[in-house]
RNA sequence: GCGUCCGUAGCUCAAUUGGAUAGAGCUUCUGACUUCGGAUCAGAAGGUUACAGGUUCGAUUCCUGUCGGACGCACCA
């Protein structure tokens, strides 16, 4: 059986459609009461419908009320404020389905009725250079928005876009054929490489006959310089090394991994295309794409080919979706980056319309804030170096392994360092989804890593805590809570259904708005109203009937919190 | 100079097509353990949503202006 909410929706689409036959019903949605005292869903749907056609809006809420027939699903439907619809859900529906889900059904969101395609490309390091912070949101990101994509049915591909190709490469063949240090490349590869290419990047300052050399090394690479090419391609390997490590402990999946590289071969043939269609002309010895049609863009002419007859970034970028469009026919392409590249988007989807209009692909630029220091400045260490996602995610468990230590001591270390591990992680991950993903946040260990408050660990100990109660009481989950009858007596018992309830509604906002904070907060207060019903109704101790209901809920409640989590990449504990 | 984004409680942040009384945590104060994990919970205090106008039945949200901040602006990506 579909949710609730969407049964609601669904004949009150249908009640506006026989008031008014052409409204567009798709913006005819309804949504949670923000007070229980409304009741449990709600439409101000019908509020902006009359206003568009000058309709009282009360009357009309009092046609579309008079055309709704809820009687099996509502208690009853009110007409209230200004043209809002309130309604109050039967509590056998909402038992129903609660039992249904215990029983195994779907967890309170089902697939989408039509599934997209979407392409996402997010994380993109470079070679040669260690991962810092700066590629953890752009990652975290959007591996959640894979998952809550794959959770809800879509067919999704990440793909990682690595930076392998470009002008530093000059200074780091410079620096491997001069000046490479055989044992430290193989004790920590990316380090060697980081100290080449800043050694060579000092000299080239100093002398302008370095500089000269590094350009050289790049021709020759570009030209297809057999050696070049071959050290190139072990740069890439040993960089490819490190970013699978990285992605392993982060729990983070590429279905593709095709670095700038891989388009060359498009790019030539690209920029002939476009100038052949009259859409990219030569400006400044330049090849360049204007807008001027685009108020925003107008000053702003993307360059498609440099005055010395090389591609750019934006040439790539656009090779690369014709090469996704051709591979997956995407629905869907979406971008996870940081905000500054807004320009460079409006750019290429402003000439994508102009290359490919019969295109009806949806491409969306998700970005986001950068992470501060406690200063407000960019986040670095204090010595002012980009910190190492290595050594942020050690530094995470470390904290972690403090704390469980201290609380839980009668663990062995293994233990404690595994969940040390999950926590320090959960926290990371955690902090970087809860804020608005357009907001700057300063980053704070105390606060991550707090068990007060909105956090991971704090909802990672709501787990573990419903968890604890099964194995205090000596009941698999499954074998006990599965075919209880649900009963909900006590206010908390349903608040915390009202809330289960909502779980795909969350998700579904997630997927359309791109963000993950939004399922952050309902997962907040989700533990939020279940430890209102831990501190009011006895499990346990509880009479039969209601200790299988209150199992079955507990078990319920424990479920949507470890599927929620999941979606972020948040591991969950038994203890912890 | 132009453009994008932002300005919400002392601090760090939320606020679901514009929606009903702007919510949390930290901090401060007051309480709650013969009870399932006190790694917890309850209560109090804290607001002219930067400012001034406008649109609307209704504005933190949309429009205009001012002030303040971050970022970006053709041959790096």
């Amino acid at each position: 059986m579909p949710p609730i909410n969407k049964l609601i929706e669904l004949r009150l689409q249908e009640a506006v459609l026989a008031v008014l036959p052409d409204a567009d019903v798709a913006s005819v949605l309804v949504r949670p009461c923000p007070d229980p005292k409304f009741g449990d869903y709600q439409t101000n749907a019908l509020m902006g419908l009359a206003k568009a056609r000058k309709l009282n809006p009360r009357q009309l809420a009092a046609d579309v009320f008079a055309r709704l027939n809820l009687t099996d699903l509502c208690e009853r439907v009110e007409i209230a404020g200004a043209g809002f619809l309130n309604f109050h859900i039967k509590r056998q529906a909402q038992v129903a389905a609660l039992e249904a889900a215990a029983a195994g059904g779907p967890l309170f969101f089902e697939p989408a009725d039509k599934p997209r395609t979407v392409v996402i490309d997010f994380s993109s390091p470079n070679v040669a250079k260690a991962m810092h912070v700066g590629h953890i949101r752009s990652t975290i990101l959007g591996d959640s928005l894979a998952r809550t994509l794959r959770l809800l049915g879509h067919r999704v591909v990440t793909d990682n876009h690595i930076g392998d190709w470009g002008t530093q490469f000059g200074k780091l063949l410079v620096g491997w054929k001069l000046h490479l240090d055989a044992a430290a490349l193989k004790a920590d590869p990316i380090g060697e490489m980081e100290r080449l290419y800043k050694l060579v990047n000092r000299l080239s300052e100093a002398d302008p006959a370095v500089l000269e050399e590094a350009r050289q090394e790049l021709v020759r690479l570009q030209r297809g310089d057999e050696e070049n090419l071959r050290i190139w391609r072990e740069m890439i390997a040993l960089s490819q090394v490190q970013f699978d490590t990285i992605y392993e402990r982060l729990g983070v999946r590429f279905d593709v991994t095709l670095g700038e590289s891989f388009y060359n071969p498009r790019l030539q043939p690209l920029v002939q295309e476009l100038v052949g269609k009259g859409i990219a002309v030569e400006s400044e010895g330049a090849k360049v794409v204007f807008f001027e049609e685009i108020p925003t863009l107008k000053a702003h002419p993307a360059l498609v080919q440099k005055s010395d007859g090389a591609a750019n970034y934006t040439t790539t970028d656009l090779a690369t979706m014709a090469h996704r469009l051709e591979t997956w026919k995407p629905d869907e392409i979406v971008y996870v980056t940081d905000g500054r590249q807004q320009l460079h988007f409006q750019q290429i989807f402003a000439v994508f319309q102009k290359w490919r209009s019969g295109e009806k692909v949806r491409l969306a630029h998700v970005w986001f804030g950068s992470i501060l220091g406690e200063d407000g400045k960019p986040f670095k260490t204090r010595s002012g170096e980009t910190i190492k996602l290595t050594d942020l995610l050690d530094e995470a468990a470390e904290r972690a392994l403090k704390t469980v230590a201290e609380k839980n001591p009668t663990l062995t270390e293994a233990e404690q360092r595994e969940i040390a591990r999950v926590i320090g992680l959960g926290a990371v991950k955690y902090s970087d989804l809860l804020p608005n993903r357009q907001s700057d946040y300063v980053f704070s260990w105390d606060k991550m890593l707090a068990l007060n408050g909105n956090t991971a660990p704090y909802l990672q100990y709501a787990y573990a805590r419903i968890r604890s109660i099964f194995r205090k009481g000596n009941v698999g989950a499954e074998a006990e809570a599965a075919p209880a009858r649900i009963l909900l007596d006590a206010p908390q018992e349903v608040a915390l259904a009202r809330r289960l309830l909502n779980f795909g509604i969350i998700l579904e906002a997630v997927a359309e708005e791109y963000r993950p904070n939004f399922l952050c907060n309902y997962l907040y207060d989700l533990a939020g109203d279940f430890t209102a019903f831990y501190e009011n109704c006895q499990v346990l101790k509880a009479e039969p009937e209601s200790r299988a209901s209150r199992l079955a809920i507990c078990d319920l409640t424990a479920r949507v919190l470890k599927q929620g989590l999941d979606v972020l990449g948040i591991e969950t504990l038994e203890q912890m």
